[in-house]
DNA sequence: TCAGTAATTGTAATAGTTTTCATTTCATTC
DNA sequence: GAATGAAATGAAAACTATTACAATTACTGA
């Protein structure tokens, strides 16, 4: 199965190489309809598809962008992608998905690989381990924006939830019901990932705005898995805590679980609010209060933001975008 | 920022542009320590990145491949996208993702993209419409499989649910319970998926095999919209259904949400059952029985036919893999 | 018929690798 | 000191399409 290349075209056509070139590249003012047509036929007739990889060395663009995401477990990553994906169809750009898997050296793996590559730029969830690397990036001109954390010295365009109004929605909302026992539970420990540490700020400064004095006992950044435990912590304190912010889908499932496993009712046995809206936030019993994030907002803004740097078209923007969050209001709050 | 290439290497290690392509490709007989340490060197002193495209244009191997889901909106189609890019990750492949949203024309546009950017291969959720397509492929012997539907003539392998055991495990578990009036709802209408239509079969053979008599106005198929209606239907009825099977995961969040808006409850009013584990099943009240599709072995299967067919490894296989779905039995039904 | 324009061609350079094969280098042996 | 053979290296072609450019051909209208 000899693949047919645009010589093999030219030879049926029998035009040049040069013209069945001008033809891939609708530069239709080169040429007689006649020939146009030839060459159409012959395209159809020989089934030829234009080698991309060939135009890409040449031309320097391949149009497929890379999506490195933290952890393509959180709903909200794959909110992303898939609106990523969606935009960038129309574009007529492929991308390619990585996922990092919270783990820095895949992270490095996968950005060396899409460079080498020559994708024409990525989007990162970035770990915030390879600074190097985001520097070189940086310094080498090279297309790139972040999504959902910023590293703050490093001025690359990012878009990102305002995490710190997230907390205090759900706060305000919490304080607002009479409640002052307020826990927050958060995942990802390792790294000085900015979400959790500005939804934990913005957790304790919303409470002292309230004149709440805050209690460490009620801040638990955890794994996935150990969440019943902290959870088990919280009930075994002197004064559980009478309302739980939930820092994402995740951590928000296994509370319910727990609640449900311990019969505990929601709101009354405790209150809940999670970040992230979940598919099953209004048909829940109770519904579940949650707080947003405009995630294919987020998504086409990041993607916009690419495309410019891609193009080379407006001013550089290199600017923290924060998205605003929404509260869903329901019922388990 | 000139980018540098092989050439500049060689110049700067002072050897030929040959020997650092051996050095690249670790064939290290070919040269003396001194030589291979001086290329090291050098390459981490330019910052080296070999271009990838340069390397596939030449071996005609991009070590990436695409994944084409018939609707990124499926929990389903998430699923095995993580873990085929988990798959191939170890493997040193990247992998596209593709969203046909369920539109031949889209499907079409992106497997012609896909192999003009020669991709080594790619596994296709099909949508049916593009038969002639498939058949290229199938016969320039271009690595394919595909996922979740058959499409019958083609002889292609495909990885996909017992999709009749899958209605038969529900429809016996509704018996078991003593429903008779079993319906079910799916979507998908346009074109002739198998695995709707097997659904439909497995439900109406398990029926006949309980002897219950089928009813018509107990099958739905109809667009994710429409559930509601469909459902004020079922509830019209003389008799209406006493149990609901529910074809895939974005039915059973809306059957869920019709039964809270109308104060109705499960399994008393109606029992339910979900073809696609949920991740809320096990907390939500009542829990929700489910048949699980085993999305991660089906991935890893399907990748793993794929990188034979793309390696050549092992004989053609052309068959039909369909692994079996388990009811996670819980308190819905 | 000639000038002038439009259409087309052929060639070569270019992109950055891989790969083959010929050549050079060098130590060893007689 | 020359012959031998192995090891190391280099030169060049190949991969496929783009692009620039000079050269050619065909056609139009005066």
């Amino acid at each position: 199965m000899k693949t047919i290349t645009i010589t093999d075209v030219a030879k049926h056509a029998k035009v040049s190489k040069s013209t069945v070139s001008q033809y891939l590249n609708k530069r239709y003012e080169y040429m007689s309809e006649k020939t146009r047509k030839k060459i159409e036929e012959t395209i159809e007739e020989l089934n030829y598809q234009p080698n991309i990889i060939a135009r890409s060395l040449k031309q320097k663009s391949t149009f497929t962008v890379g999506v490195v995401v933290a952890n393509i477990l959180h709903t909200f990553s794959t909110q992303i992608i898939r609106a990523i994906e969606n935009y960038f169809y129309k574009q007529g750009f492929h991308i390619i998905v990585c996922n990092a898997d919270d783990n820095p050296e895949k992270e490095k793996n996968y950005i060396e690989m899409l460079r080498a590559k020559q994708v024409d730029g990525i989007i990162i969830f970035p770990t915030g381990d390879n600074l190097d690397l985001y520097k070189r990036m940086k310094s080498d001109q090279f297309p790139i924006v972040f999504m959902d954390r910023t590293i703050e010295e490093l001025n690359i365009a990012t878009v990102m939830l305002d995490n710190h109004l997230a907390s205090k929605l759900a706060v305000d909302r919490f304080v607002e019901k009479g409640y002052e026992k307020i826990a927050i539970i958060t995942t990802s420990i390792i790294h000085n990932i900015s979400p959790r540490i500005e939804r934990i700020q913005g957790y304790k400064d919303t409470l002292a705005s309230h004149g709440i004095q805050f209690n460490a006992d009620y801040i638990k950044t955890v794994n996935a898995e150990e969440i019943p435990n902290a959870l088990s912590e919280f009930f075994e304190l002197k004064k559980p805590p009478q309302a739980i912010l939930a820092g994402n889908d995740i951590v928000l499932n296994e509370i319910l679980r727990f609640m449900k496993k311990h019969d505990m009712n929601i709101p009354e046995d405790v209150a809940v609010i999670g970040i992230d809206e979940v598919p099953y936030a209004n048909f829940y019993t109770p519904t579940i209060t949650t707080v947003n994030q405009p995630a294919i907002e987020m998504a086409n803004q990041a993607a916009e933001l690419l495309l410019s740097q891609i193009n080379k078209t407006g001013k550089k923007d290199t600017s923290v975008h924060r998205l605003k969050p929404n509260l869903l209001s329901r019922n388990s709050c």
